[in-house]
DNA sequence: TTAGGTGCAAAGGCTTTGCACCCAA
DNA sequence: TTGGGTGCAAAGCCTTTGCACCTAA
C-alpha cells in the first residue's frame, strides 16, 4: 500500500470507520485527478452505488481527507493538501474546465499582506473565474 | 431614480433587455443586502414568481449585475462591483474580527496569474483566515 | 459474530422548461 | 402594436433516506 493510501486508511480508522472496498474506489477515483464533479466521479467510481459515493464523500468532508469546491452553480471535489499539495484554482466559466495554481509567489504575497494587517495568517482560499483561451478563441 | 437604478436600466438596455417590473424588484431585494440565498431572494422578491426569479438572475449573472458567492454546499448572490466596492476579507479565527482589503497590487497579481494561464479574468474570491494582533497577544 | 456499511428504490428539493397570456418600448 | 417577459404547472436533476442484506474487523 503507497503512503498516500495508509495515510487514507490511518485518517479513517482514528475516527473510528472502517476502509471498505467502496471508500477505497472513491479514493482511488480522486488520486491524481483534477477536481471532479459528483458526476464524474459517479461514473469513475464504478461498481459503487451513487448513494454510497455521496455517504463517502459526506464522510471525507468531515474527516479531511477531501474538500468541494464551489465553482460558481456547481462544486467539485478533490483530495486535500495532506494528499496533493496545496494549491488554489482558476475555473473557466465557459466550459467549467478547472486549472490548479501553484505559485509560491502568491502564497508569500498572502502571507505578508496578512501580517502588513497584523494578522498571523492560518489558511485561505484563493478562486478565480475566467474564460479559458479555447472558449475565448472559440476553439474549444 | 438613485444612481445605482440608473446603472442598472442602462446595463439592461444596453444589452438589448427591458427593465420590467420583476427584474426591478428582484434588483432591489439585492440592493444594499449581505449575500443572499435564492431561497431568501424568492422570498424577498415578493409576488415575483420563483421562475421568473431564477430567469432574472441568469440574466443579471450574465450580464456582470450579479455575481454567485461560494459559501460552502450552497451559493448565494449579491450585486457585483459595480454596485458596491470591491474587496476581499481577513478574519480572525479568534474573535470573529473582520478586516476589509483593499489591495490594488493585490488585484493586479490576480489578473496577471489569470492571464499566465491563458485566462481571461472575469472575477476572484480571496479569503484569509488568521489570529489578529489584539488575540495573538492576548489583549483583546 | 455483529455493528457498521452498502445497494436498491423511492422520496425530497431545488432548478428548469413549455406554453398561453401580458406588458414595456 | 408586438416581441420579449411572466406566471403557472409540470418535468428534470441532483441528493438524501429507508430498509433489508452484506462485510470488515
Amino acid at each position: 500500500m503507497s503512503s498516500v493510501e495508509e495515510t487514507f486508511q490511518q485518517m479513517l480508522q482514528t475516527a473510528g470507520y472502517s476502509r471498505t472496498t467502496a471508500r477505497s474506489v472513491v479514493f482511488e477515483a480522486l488520486l491524481g485527478q483534477e477536481p471532479l464533479s459528483m458526476h464524474d466521479l459517479v461514473a469513475r467510481a464504478t461498481q459503487v452505488d451513487r448513494a454510497s459515493v455521496y455517504r463517502a464523500i459526506e464522510l471525507f468532508e468531515r474527516l479531511g481527507i477531501v474538500q468541494r469546491l464551489n465553482t460558481g452553480w456547481k462544486y467539485k471535489i478533490e483530495l486535500t493538501d495532506k494528499f496533493s499539495a496545496h494549491h488554489h484554482h482558476l475555473t473557466c466559466t465557459e466550459c467549467g474546465r478547472t486549472v490548479a495554481l501553484r505559485e509560491d509567489e502568491l502564497e508569500l504575497f498572502i502571507e505578508q499582506l496578512a501580517q502588513n494587517h497584523g494578522f498571523k495568517p492560518t489558511a485561505h482560499q484563493i478562486e478565480i473565474q475566467g474564460v479559458c483561451q479555447a472558449c475565448a478563441t472559440g476553439s474549444a
